[in-house]
RNA sequence: GGGCGCUUAGCUCAGUUGGUUUAGAGCACCUCGUUUACACCGAGGGGGUCGGGGGUUCGAAUCCCUCAGCGCCCACCA
């Protein structure tokens, strides 16, 4: 079999991807088999794939692929999210470009548009996933607005609200005037900007006081409906109980005063605007004042702004403080910087505005999710230190506001009738004129009598739902396919989404399964650049994703994402780490193609360093196992590439091939090679999940491979017993070595020129010269003592001494001058052993075995430095 | 303002309940090397006393206190 030069991954990538999905080798049906589940965080439908993507996905494989090989029934379902915001943010900047504005369509052409656009840009980032390796079962893609998704989420919202959870309310929320849309707490950006603090002048009704207040809105005036000081003020105790005189529209509000108020801030006189301010709001409710909006849905004045009705708030704060100067009502006007709440999505100013909307009550629901993370740790966290976060927000939390004003989404299952405060919720207009005539008012309505409320649910509220959903547990609870996969396994996410999405999904579990929706939660860091500045599109830093694997390989990308992604923290990316996972790759090429290049000798029986060395890598391989399979166990994703890098290129590569490799013109033993290719597919094994293509192709390369099933589906290497002492005692063989290495390069001796080595027989130690050879794995290894021979070099390793016969070319002193060095080291680590067993409360305190292990050590000290200054005595 | 966390080689990080030699890894760096798998390589090497200070202990990078610096989350003061 000819193996190409260079590995082709363009071409293999294809390849192989393609023979996976023709034999159904991701797809996943209900079997007897133990169910191995993950639900992808499903990305934004229109989303294009990014680094986060990336590594995120790349791990998920990972652990889906193991599982898989482990025996288990795989299954990863892929899909999509609808994400309202986001999208219909898109198609109505689309549709503005076109001149069409939103406000001027009706809700279902509005719809019409965003499916073609969802049609149009869709589903895209499947299969950049699939580029990067994902194997995902396709056949379960699901998308958060399918027609079975759609009446899952209200099918919850129908039994929430028969639960008594959901309710219609009065809050103060923030308004987005250009969106004309609510968002979340969580969307709202607070950064700080220049603004100004003006003082406005109020007078007092029967006096002759004037009231001086500062604030950085004046434009709210007409919306204020009292004045508020600290009861404990002097300045003002007077005057409480009194009217002021709003300037401008000369209305009169009372004079209250609360604690609220800060007596040092401004003048220590607040003006309440309870519509237009969360603080003044509640102010509003424990007063009992009464409430002026003076806000259109854009954020224009409406008829409480008299003579500026109309125009926008920013250019009325203009416009009235021209009018407060003329009319000597402003007194000064100051810069002030102050956090300034803007929309995620449309950067527009948030406005405080009383809405209508729908809420979920949380307090009852969260219980579950608090107990089952936190005390029994039925769902486990990695890193852990997520757990307070996720706690103090649960113990903290506020009823979900989980309506939003945008037509994409699962519009709210909610009826009007009769006088519009009347409502019934259901699945359709049907079955909710069905509900309504079944009562017993004896009124009949008809289709046209009926509103649907024209909100949508957040987004986040279908997402909650998605690990049932994406089985149909919410509308079919009993259906074998949610029975078998739920609860999933694990998740992989981000852990800014944890309230937004992990808390949840396990509110929802509980809820809706009185079950967990996964068993581990695995938190990914952020992608970042080198400079720890976040990928932006501003600042150009992120790379495009598509190109990396198309330049590097899936498999150079997924190694570099994976080799410093420690759970939790942020990665550092740069191009150079998928030059090291490229690096990587082309590692093991060659080794495919050295192996191959070794000829069979059938003749040959295996030479002993070959047998050594050959049990030696089976027993480093098994003990490595046993730490990859442990660190898997504890989501250690990046150990384990580490240890298996680092076991296949040095142990693997470095040590093993080079000790079997047949010298000029040899042949390889039959023994040898055959037992070499098992460890080699074995290696390829455990890099599978990280780099799928090249381990399979690799895989069918192997000579006397009789394995013509793929590898994505073989076996998980199981562990077998290993002596522990192989592996130590090729620590020292090791050793011998690199001294001898050492020596070759301090002497400038080419490796083409063969040295003797010899040991000196030490009644002391293990005298056996054939367990020395096995240590050494060095079969031109000979006893003999140094009198035989003019000048030496001698090293000590293990207590064992081995040396060199000298010819010429000999340096004495420093000869001498190394071996003092060495002496010197040992000397002073003897020392401060001795001291420790000096104090005798260390002997008396410490365990005797920790006692025994620094005796032992005075020991070994003591005798090496026994032979180096023999050795230096030999030599002088 | 409230809460959580971090500070170990040039960089990114390990370091499990305090005790395997005088702290590890990867990358980077330096030196040497074209021996027919690989220069996308090989061999070798330098480099930290674990942010500062104090304490507990026979013993601390590991526990406690304190100072300094950094980061994240929540709330957001007219």
């Amino acid at each position: 079999m000819l193996i190409p030069p260079k590995y082709n991954h363009i071409e293999i990538e294809k390849k192989w991807y393609s023979y996976w999905m023709k034999n159904n080798l991701f797809k996943s049906i209900p079997n007897d088999k133990e169910p191995f589940t993950i639900v992808i965080p499903p990305p934004n439908v229109t989303g294009l794939l990014h680094m986060g993507h990336m590594l995120n996905n790349t791990l998920q494989d990972i652990l889906v692929r193991r599982a898989r090989m482990l025996g288990k029934n795989a299954c990863w379902v892929p899909g999509t999210d609808h994400a309202s915001i986001a999208t219909e943010a898109k198609v109505v900047e689309n549709l503005k470009k076109k001149g069409i504005n939103k406000t001027d369509i009706s809700r279902d052409e509005f719809l019409k548009h965003a499916w073609d656009w969802t049609d149009k840009y869709g589903g895209g980032i499947l299969d950049q996933l699939k580029k990067l390796g994902c194997s995902c079962d396709w056949d379960r893609t699901k998308f958060t607005l399918d027609d079975d998704m759609y009446e899952s989420v209200i099918k919850a919202f129908e039994i929430l609200h028969k639960k008594g959870l959901i309710y219609r309310g009065h809050r103060m929320i923030n308004w987005d005037p250009e969106a004309k849309t609510t968002v979340s707490d969580e969307e709202v950006n607070y950064i700080e900007e220049d603004s100004s603090l003006y003082y406005i002048r109020y007078l007092i009704e029967d006096s002759n006081i004037d009231l001086e207040i500062a604030t950085t809105r004046p434009e709210t005036i007409f919306g204020d409906t009292a004045i508020c000081v600290n009861p404990n003020d002097d300045r003002y105790k007077e005057i409480i109980g009194k009217n002021a005189i709003v300037p401008i529209c000369n209305r009169k509000v009372p004079i209250i005063s609360d604690n609220y108020v800060d007596l040092e801030f401004g003048t220590g006189c607040l003006k309440v605007t309870p519509a237009h301010d969360i603080n003044d709001y509640n102010l509003g409710i424990k007063h009992n004042l009464e409430t002026i909006d003076i806000f259109n849905e854009d954020a224009t004045l409406n008829i409480h702004g008299m003579h500026y009705m109309g125009k926008d708030r920013f250019t009325v704060r203009n416009e009235i403080e021209a009018e407060l100067k003329k009319n000597n009502l402003l007194i000064k006007k100051e810069n002030y910087i102050h956090n300034i709440g803007r929309s995620e999505r449309t950067n527009a100013v948030i406005e405080p505005r009383l809405s209508k909307q729908w809420f979920l009550k949380m307090n009852d629901i969260t219980k579950p999710a608090i107990d089952n993370v936190l005390k029994d740790e039925n769902i486990k966290f990695f890193p852990s230190k997520f757990k307070s976060t996720y706690k103090y927000w649960l113990e903290n939390i506020k009823d979900w506001n989980i309506s939003r004003q945008l037509s994409w989404g699962h519009q709210i299952p909610v009826f009007y009738y009769g006088d519009n405060e009347d409502y019934v919720v259901a699945m359709n207009k049907e079955h909710a004129l069905k509900k309504i005539n079944n009562f017993e008012t004896g009124k009949k309505y008809k289709e046209a009598d009926l509103t649907q409320d024209n909100d949508v649910l957040d987004t986040w509220f279908s997402s909650w739902l998605w690990p049932i959903s994406v089985f149909d547990g919410i509308r079919n609870p009993d259906n074998d396919e949610i029975k078998y996969y739920y609860p999933t396994q694990d998740l992989v996410t981000g852990p800014d989404i944890i309230f937004f999405w992990v808390a949840r999904m396990i509110i929802s579990g509980y809820e809706f399964r009185n079950e967990k929706p996964f068993s581990n939660v695995y938190f990914t860091g952020i992608v970042r650049d080198k400079l720890r500045r976040k990928m932006s599109k501003q600042l150009g830093n992120s790379p495009d994703a598509i190109k990396l694997i198309e330049e590097y390989g899936a498999d150079s990308v997924r190694v570099g994402l994976m080799l410093s992604s420690a759970a939790g923290n942020d990665l550092l990316f740069d191009e150079s780490l998928c030059q090291q996972g490229k690096n990587f790759t082309n590692k093991l090429w060659n080794a495919l193609k050295l192996i191959n290049g070794w000829e069979i000798d059938q003749k040959k029986t295996q030479p002993i360093e070959n047998k050594l060395a050959l049990e030696w890598y089976n027993s480093k391989f098994n003990n490595t196992l046993e730490l990859i399979d442990k660190n898997f166990d504890s989501y250690r994703i990046s150990d384990v590439l580490m240890s298996s890098y680092k076991l296949i290129w040095d142990d693997f590569c470095s040590w093993l091939l080079e000790i079997l490799k047949p010298g000029y013109g040899d042949k390889i033993d039959k023994k040898s090679k055959t037992e070499l290719i098992e460890l080699f597919e074995k290696n390829l094994k455990i890099l599978h999940p990280f780099m799928p293509f090249l381990t399979e192709e690799i895989y069918h390369n192997i000579p006397n491979s009789n394995n013509s099933n793929p590898l994505t589906t073989s076996p998980w290497p199981s562990k077998e017993n290993y002596n522990i002492s192989i592996v130590e005692e090729f620590e020292t063989s090791k050793e011998i070595i690199s001294q001898i290495r050492n020596y070759r390069k301090e002497k400038n001796i080419s490796f083409k020129t063969s040295l003797d080595l010899y040991f000196i027989p030490n009644d002391n130690q293990l005298n056996n010269i054939e367990i020395i050879k096995k240590i050494a794995i060095i079969d031109k290894l000979e006893e003999s003592t140094k009198e035989n021979f003019d000048m030496v070099t001698s090293f000590i390793i293990k207590n064992f001494e081995f040396f060199i016969p000298l010819e010429d070319g000999f340096d004495k002193a420093s000869e001498i001058n190394k071996l003092k060095k060495e002496l010197d080291y040992n000397k002073g680590f003897l020392k401060s052993v001795e001291n420790k067993l000096k104090n005798e409360n260390f002997v008396n305190n410490a365990p005797d075995t920790v006692v025994e292990k620094e005796k032992q050590k005075i020991k070994d000290a003591e005798q090496k430095i026994e032979s180096i200054k023999k050795s230096i005595a030999e030599l002088s």
